[in-house]
RNA sequence: AGCGGGGUGGGCUAGCUUGGUUUAGGCUGCAGGGCUCAUAACCCUGAGAUCGUUAGUUCAAAUCUAACCCCCGCUACCA
């Protein structure tokens, strides 16, 4: 039988962004937990290939900055995802990056048999050139005066102006700058300039591409919707070039000078990889093997803002590209792209600029891959927007470690102590022990399955459910006390509890692919990780008698406020700004927040409060059971009239007293004796420039206007006194 | 404004395509209990939700329809 052949990418990370979390969740880690479960499948051979895009203005505008080239640039910063990728366990068999020749050549031929096939229109425009830097400027790179608000600053693309806002054409600024030049502290006026543009025909493409996407079963329902409204409002044609030096030439007649603008290109990058990759390994011919095969099974795993470039513009490349060419010569087509919805933080979106948000090298100096891998694959933005919260991240590195990795532990050490490190037998299995071993025979398929939809959350989900089972096994068959009486059935439970540790070690393969190997090195199979198969699962057993090591516990417990200092140090040390985020402002521990001025200033303008820091406050009943005017004691309370009111809270229970000061009449007031009021019990002290006699410890809950008249929170039906309010 | 997505116990989230199998599932938190092998962990029980609002379709609606309210994106010569 041949083997299924499949090509996992993901979204190529621009050089010039240093990725976060939500990048790596939406692309990047998806593709690799994937492509690592397909690889432990029986039948399948699996390539994963992404890049860095290299190309493209900010970049070049970067590099003018610097004063360094692009190429420079680009190359540098390409290391340093490479490294950055492998630190998070992301392994790919070809990370390239798009400068490289084999893309470029690519690329380039590509774009002239397209032409050849009908679907490129030339068209000139007139843009704004910049003399000085010799540079055709994209809109955002104009700088001048909004027509509409008059406001200097405004972008060609925008008028920045928060209370104005406008979208503009670059030709309605008033007068125009360059901003690359204003960066150097130069005043140019860009000059308007003709030059012409090579589009690629997408309309000629709308039929295929609507039925393409009707006929896809894997298509996730948000995609499905965008792309079909996009295709109904009708597709523009796309202008395919851009005057700009750093990229990929142009090769059209009457192109010198141009380039393909980086989106055209990037995406042919999934295909040119390949190519590279079968070049290194110096069997070029592997690239028809895969790429030419119309049953080669291909996913891109990218976020949400990459829809229509993959579902609509990629496989327009591709159908463009295929016309007139017999079945052997075409690429395939999609067979999935997976995408995600967006992670946000703490309810806001990343923002580099805002200090919001986490990214992926402060992340790993935090903690070890494994965990912000689980942490993120169990929180995965599958069917909408997601948040990042710190609470929910403590919840599922707690989860992973106390309901795994202690379960797998608890079984360890007790063979270790107890069985003189070695795999007990089995004897005789009943009821309870069958449905472990159940458990485990179903394991592989119906997790599995789940792997296979792409519902990678639901498949976390399901093992977590696993362990939980493990630990339910254990609670019941107490083997700690069955040992004494009978060592033999003890040792039983923890053979199957031992299976069922292996078990998990390779269900969590492809999301923590240390912990795997931690783990199959403390069941000592007979197989070395890189050879386990996720059949295995279930089939490969942890022998009787085997020896094991002292167990070592697989995962670490977490402590956010711990963590949460070092990342503080980590952003101050490198000079870059920390937030605390609204939902930690409340944190026990406030040595974050005395030197966190920022989280002061959250706390002074936070709108709302948390639930957590709303129950902290004790509001409680009690009933007015006297009025008076209290005797005035020192000359500072000569001007006021200073009531008191006692407060019974019920029998047998001191009273309380509570003070204040109004110019209304004691007759008025004594209305309220005998009314039920709501006061707050447990205010530690008043500080003194409110307090206004002795040592008050509670509060009634009251409204004042401006003519110091009063109006209490009056309970309207009978309820206990000291009752909680919430 | 137009287009798109969302609003589910205190928090986070599943279910919605294909209405009934859910007395709305899970994790966390809260209250109580159990266990004591393990990393103060594990296990059990309980309380807690008008499924944004209103109207409608239906024997039956979180799920379908309409209107409305609130949040968030997009509407780039950024990638």
């Amino acid at each position: 039988m041949p083997k299924e052949k499949w090509i996992i990418t993901s979204a190529w990370p621009y050089v010039n962004a240093t990725p976060h979390l939500g990048n790596i969740i939406g692309s990047v880690l998806s593709g690799d937990v994937f492509a690592r479960f397909l690889r432990l499948q029986k039948n399948t051979e699996v390539l994963y290939v992404s890049g860095s895009d290299m190309h493209g203005t900010p970049v070049a505008v970067d590099a003018i900055k610097k004063g360094i080239t692009s190429e420079e640039l680009a190359y540098s910063k390409h290391e340093d995802i490479v490294k950055l990728f492998s630190d998070w366990n992301l392994q790919y068999d070809n990370y390239t990056q798009t400068h490289n020749p084999t893309h470029i050549k690519f690329t380039q031929d590509f774009y002239l048999e397209i032409q050849k096939n009908g679907y490129i229109i030339e068209e000139e425009t007139e843009g704004y050139y910049c003399p000085e830097d010799d540079f055709f400027l994209p809109d955002r790179f104009i700088e001048g005066t909004c027509p509409y608000c008059g406001q200097s600053g405004a972008r060609g693309d925008q008028c920045d102006n928060p209370s104005c806002g406008r979208v503009l054409e670059s030709n309605q600024l008033l007068n125009p700058e360059c901003k690359i030049c204003l960066l150097k502290n130069k005043h140019t006026t860009p000059i308007r300039k003709k030059t012409k543009h090579w589009y690629l025909d997408f309309p000629q493409l709308e039929d295929k591409l609507r039925d393409f996407i009707v006929n896809n079963h894997y298509i996730n329902p948000n995609a499905k919707t965008l792309c079909l409204n996009s295709i109904k409002e009708g597709l523009p044609r796309r202008s395919i070039t851009r005057d700009l030096k750093w990229g990929i030439p142009a090769p059209f007649e009457g192109a010198e000078n141009k380039t393909i603008y980086v989106w055209f290109e990037a995406v042919l990058g999934y295909i040119s990889a390949v190519k590279e990759w079968a070049q290194i390994k110096e069997q070029p011919d592997l690239f028809d093997y895969y790429w030419k095969d119309p049953k080669t099974k291909s996913v891109y795993f990218i976020g949400k803002d990459n829809i229509i470039f993959h579902w609509i513009i990629f496989p327009g490349l591709i159908f463009a590209y295929n016309k007139g060419k017999s079945i052997e010569d075409q690429l395939t087509l999609p067979y999935n792209v997976s995408s995600t919805e967006f992670l946000m933080y703490e309810n806001d979106k990343f923002s580099k600029s805002r200090g919001i948000g986490i990214w992926a090298d402060e992340a790993l100096e935090l903690l070890p891959a494994d965990y912000w891998r689980y942490a993120l694959i169990r929180n995965r933005p599958e069917g909408r927007d997601v948040s990042f919260i710190w609470n929910e991240f403590e919840n599922s590195i707690n989860e992973l470690n106390d309901k795994i990795g202690n379960f797998i532990h608890r079984t360890f050490t007790f063979i270790y102590n107890k069985f003189d490190a070695q795999i007990p037998g089995i004897v005789d299995l009943d009821d309870d022990d069958r449905e472990i071993l159940n458990l485990i025979e179903r394991a592989p398929k119906e997790i599995g399955e789940l792997f296979l939809n792409y519902r990678l959350k639901d498949a976390v989900s399901k093992i977590v459910d696993i362990a939980t089972k493990g630990n339910v096994y254990l609670n019941t068959k107490k083997p700690w006390s069955v040992i004494r009486t009978d060592k033999e059935k003890a040792g039983q439970i923890f053979n199957i509890c031992a299976q069922l540790s292996k078990t998990l070690g390779i269900l969590l393969a492809p999301i923590c692919p240390d912990a795997f190997k931690t783990i199959i090195k403390i069941t000592n199979l007979r197989k070395a990780p890189q050879e386990i198969l996720w059949d295995d699962i279930s089939s490969l057993e942890v022998k009787t008698g085997t020896k094991i090591g002292k167990p070592i516990p697989v995962f670490k417990k977490f402590k956010l406020n711990d963590m949460l200092r070092d990342f503080k140090d980590i952003r101050e040390s490198k000079g870059q700004k920390f937030t605390l985020p609204n939902s930690l402002i409340n944190l026990k521990d406030d040595s974050l927040q005395e030197k966190s001025q920022e989280g002061d200033k959250i706390k002074n303008e936070a709108n709302h409060i948390t639930y957590k820091f709303f129950q902290k406050f004790l509001f409680k009943t009690a009933r007015i059971v006297n009025i008076d005017r209290v005797q005035k004691t020192s000359k500072e309370m000569n001007k006021e009239t200073l009531y008191e009111f006692t407060l019974s809270i019920g029998r047998n229970i001191t009273n309380k007293t509570y003070y204040v000061n109004t110019s209304e009449s004691i007759e008025q007031l004594r209305k309220y004796i005998g009314k039920d009021v709501v006061y707050l019990a447990n205010l530690e002290k008043i500080p003194d420039s409110v307090k206004k006699i002795k040592n008050q410890s509670i509060l009634i809950m009251h409204a004042m206007n401006n003519t110091d008249t009063i109006s209490l929170i009056i309970v309207d039906k009978f309820v206990p006194l000291g009752s909680l309010i919430r």
